[in-house]
DNA sequence: AGAAGTATTAACAGCTTTGTTAAACAAATA
DNA sequence: TATTTGTTTAACAAAGCTGTTAATACTTCT
């Protein structure tokens, strides 16, 4: 064989595990992902499950781990920009939506996290509420500013981030939901759906802060 | 005893196994509540919970009935308003947020049933779609001549429900996770928070329809 | 008091779940 | 080829869950 142990490739029992287990437990959360279905998914015995990560909770942990690094960071770019405050807030709505739309049970996933098993979570707080600081106060200075000098309409800043973050998690929140009553949708009506509500969204914003639609 | 029979007071076992398997089925949703647990809430033995109610669908479903229904209803005096737009409307968003305030589990517990246990569900299905079918098609149609009258902004009408019905919502799905978050919140101030909210969204969706604010 | 019906419990059966283990199998190495 | 090392399976143990049942306690009625 050419690759003896670089086999940075895929198909080793201990990868498809884990991406098993990813598929889920981002789909059901903790407690309704039973190591045998991940292991049947994986097409191993369940024994190997625990021979590569020792428990459930083990390999939770990493998924979990991956995901919540991976959304906490997609709140870095939308602070860094530095341009007109429209524009660098409607390209932060934007990219945010766009952001969920590539990780759609991301919300429910962590929010179910955070409800139901909060103990997995508790070694993420500091960080959590750290990051979570760091962006209200950014953003909250920045939007009380425009408002001081009249440029924005008078808006409670933490009010402003509530409404955007609520309108753009609610689309993913309701979605499952949703396609389990309307049973006959296709993928490509929900992407024309999803990208309806984003323009609308938007507008909605807009509306509040200037008025104009 | 005067009551021989009549007693319809409150602490009979098979009314106390009810209300614990009410309190708990709504917290937390058919598959993370055990029998077991509604038993010693009601402080009694798991067994009167079967002779009772015999299953745990059973007395799942007799909880759900009860909400499922009250919320149907809770859509109806919204509908029979015959005032102008806006007060009818502003009034719809308030008293739809009022309800959820005084039923805050409600949200999560409909969704977490219809994405994990749709199957118990599929027989209010007819209901379920024919109430909202009638709420969609009226308000569909009152913002469609809103927005041909020149009354209010163009607007899709779905959209702009949407808005309405995810900003209400999302609170109370986001609630019971940043509670667990942030831990040290008072109900007082949670109460604050909430009609804050309320006072917001009324705006945002003022201002989407008037530019006013 | 005694009979009949109702309410309640403790014990258990059967199933599912997580996690372990001994043994079989495969691959690499000497 | 024999040995070592790593991988995989089948079987099992312990615990928790739902639901049943036989025996017991409590009411009510005569």
């Amino acid at each position: 064989m050419a690759t003896t142990e670089g086999n940075t490739g895929q198909d080793n029992t201990e990868q498809r595990i884990m991406k098993a287990a990813e598929e889920l437990f981002l789909m059901n959360g903790f407690a309704r992902t039973t190591t045998v279905a991940i292991a049947r998914k994986a097409g191993v015995t369940h024994a190997m499950l625990h021979y590569y990560y020792r428990t459930k909770e083990h390999i939770f942990i990493r998924v979990l781990d991956r995901n919540l690094t991976e959304l906490l960071a997609s709140f870095h770019p939308v602070m860094k920009k530095d341009a007109p405050f429209w524009v660098t807030l409607e390209s932060g709505i934007s990219t945010h939506f766009d952001y969920l739309m590539n990780h759609p049970q991301l919300p429910s996933f962590i929010i179910d996290t955070m409800r139901y098993s909060p103990e997995l979570l508790e070694s993420y707080k500091p960080r959590i509420m750290a990051t979570l600081g760091r962006i209200l106060d950014f953003h909250i200075a920045i939007i009380r500013e425009e408002v001081e000098k009249g440029r924005i309409r008078k808006v409670d800043p933490l009010q402003l981030l509530l409404d955007i973050v609520t309108l753009n998690l609610s689309v993913f929140l309701l979605l499952p939901a949703a396609r389990k009553l309307f049973s006959g949708v296709d993928d490509a009506e929900v992407q024309r759906i999803l990208n309806d509500r984003k323009k609308e969204i938007i507008t909605l914003v807009r509306s509040r802060l200037y008025g104009e639609s």
